[in-house]
DNA sequence: TTTAAATACGACTATATTAGTCCAGTTTTA
DNA sequence: TAAAACTGGACTAATATAGTCGTATTTAAA
């Protein structure tokens, strides 16, 4: 019910790393190596990170990643958010999507589900990347 | 990353409804066909619920399920360990487990994570079944 | 005493999600 | 021009969740 994935963790390593680092740029393969990491993975969440402007990166030789802001304002709830995807902890809470629960109609327990939904998001957007240190 | 899964949901239906109904004992077949939940699988989960002593139940005709305890005195952590089994929010983190993470000697967010479960684990808590209605 | 309605249990299948890999680019510096 | 790095998409593997099936047992009532 409540699981951080692989991708969210190893998320928070790099972010950590590269924010504690002296180095200009950090590239994916020192962060990789250093902490057994898969390469590849790794690399596609640091792309990810950048297209949703929490990395900036330099290509080529000598090329990296770094910081485009401070890790104390790129909350958790971000971080999921951009990473994962936005999602609800219910089916029929997602606002994007389409699928919907076949019992939506004489549900019960929507209203309650939903409140206990934002006190999760509360709680996740009060804690920042910065915390995990 | 915080999700319901579909079996907590249907017991926070179930429990909700045999709390509210005012027969002596309610069949996983009036839940099922009331909520569209599969009638197989609601069965499955009012029988853990049964061994996990939340319900008690009576065979045969007539037969079914009620409540062992208030609502108000089942937490959702309780519910979700009894249903889906104790968790924890990374690898590293369960106790009975014996899977470890490959990343786990090196791993720099081990601390802040075990804080972050610890916070999580006291909302849940702290939220009853009783206040699903 | 037979039948039907219900719980009890375990194995099985299907689906969805997560984790990880592969390959073929492009950019940049030495 | 070669090597080191990012970029991007498709692919596979592994795991977890959701749902099904079959069979047995219990029990009240016809
Ligand atoms: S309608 Fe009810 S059962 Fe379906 S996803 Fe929403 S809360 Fe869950
Ligand atoms: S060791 Fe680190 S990466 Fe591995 S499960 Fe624990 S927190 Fe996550």
């Amino acid at each position: 019910m409540v699981k951080f994935s692989k991708k969210i963790e190893y998320s928070l390593i790099a972010l950590r790393y590269i924010a504690g680092a002296k180095d200009e740029v950090i590239t994916a393969k020192e962060i990789s190596n250093k902490y057994n990491i898969p390469h590849e993975l790794l690399a596609k969440i640091l792309q990810k990170l950048k297209k949703e402007n929490i990395l900036s990166s330099n290509q080529g030789v000598n090329g990296g990643y770094k910081l485009s802001k401070p890790l104390n304002e790129i909350s958790l709830s971000e971080l999921i958010d951009k990473i994962e995807g936005k999602t609800a902890i219910v089916e029929c809470l997602h606002t994007d999507n389409v699928s919907e629960c076949f019992i939506s109609d004489s549900c019960s327990i929507k209203d309650p589900i939903n409140k206990m939904q934002i006190e999760l998001e509360n709680l996740l957007k009060t804690k920042m990347v910065s915390d995990f240190i």
